[in-house]
DNA sequence: TCAAAAGATAACCGATCTGTAAAGTTATAA
DNA sequence: TTATAACTTTACAGATCGGTTATCTTTTGA
């Protein structure tokens, strides 16, 4: 198997992991709907928690990769990009198949702290915050680490709300909330 | 079986999914943490799924109750009843065996718009952002259905963050945005 | 061309899943 | 006291779980 094959066979797996869930996905499920034999599977996974926290670690690594180069597109400045982030998000709210975060589902379903495929959900969730926190800082923001904060709060607010809640179009919403919020935030003494 | 122990069956279920999860939990693991027998459970719920959603549904009923309680303690006004509401969410967050919202994970693990255990945990999200929307009507705001979400939105974040993001106090920093974003909006005018 | 690697199929293992049945025990209430 | 309802324990059925093995076919690369 190529490299790229064990590669499509993890992105399949995603496919499957994401819309049935971790538990109710059963290998034989995955091996049907991915094509490859539950043998060739587990000729490259030890484990179905080895495939998963492959399947994580891909997504941590293509979802990151394409939100910022979203909220690139859609904002120029860095304080652009802080409100751009929620027009990334109406994108990917918008998109077929989706069905919320990877990462909040996965650690809904491996609630063990010491679990890879917990530790490495936070993790991703981690950078995301670091990578907001650039923002703030390049923005010139006086607390970067509040305006960072505020604004993951309200684009996961706004990915639950996407899934569970009746509100038409959240991540304007929540843009709304995020754009008064920097307007009133301070600007770093120079 | 008097209805205070069918009450207490479904408490203590509620427990072992809250810990374990839904899927991973079965029905023998269930049966042992609660103390009654299998056998019992079944001759009041048809099927495990009937189960979850009595605790979805006792949860439901409970968790309203008492975040409404709380908030309303913290808070005297309906302005500071909008804030209190991260208050309440502090204490809960604080609590011992905290692992995020049942009803966040119910639909990562229930995925199908048509399941019951789905259905029911959404409308919980209702009624919390419909609470919210009331404050935010009481309080005079212009835009209540503005102010509802946003602080819906906070507090979502806050939880996630509270589960997954090494963040110190997540409910105390959401209240900061939540009072900026209070102090810039627009009063009704009368 | 041909050996070696990788794959598919399908049967299988022991464990666990949801749910049931049988048989005996405890609590309740007239 | 005694009939009844609710409970327990234990075993079980049939399906599915994660994971393995044996056999055969396809692909690959020198």
């Amino acid at each position: 198997m190529r490299p790229s094959k064990k590669d499509e066979l993890v992105r399949k797996a995603l496919d499957v992991f994401y819309r049935h869930g971790f538990h109710a996905s059963g290998m034989d499920l995955v091996a049907k709907e991915t094509g490859v034999s539950k043998t060739a599977i587990y000729n490259h996974f030890r484990t179905k928690d080895d495939l998963i926290l492959a399947v994580i670690k891909l997504r941590d690594e293509e979802f990151r990769a394409w939100m910022v180069s979203r909220i690139e597109t859609y904002g120029e400045t860095p304080e652009e990009r802080l409100l751009a982030v929620f027009d990334a998000h109406a994108e990917w709210f918008a998109q077929k198949g989706f069905f919320g975060c990877l990462f909040v589902k996965a650690c809904a379903e491996f609630q063990d702290p010491a679990h890879p495929v917990h530790q490495q959900s936070c993790a991703h969730q981690a950078q995301g915050i670091a990578y907001y926190h650039s923002l703030a800082v390049a923005a010139g923001f006086a607390d970067p680490d509040e305006i960072a904060r505020t604004i993951w709060f309200l684009a996961q607010g706004a990915i639950v709300a996407a899934v569970m809640a009746a509100i038409d179009n959240p991540a304007a919403s929540a843009r709304v909330a995020a754009a008064k919020m920097l307007a009133c935030a301070e600007r770093r003494s120079v």
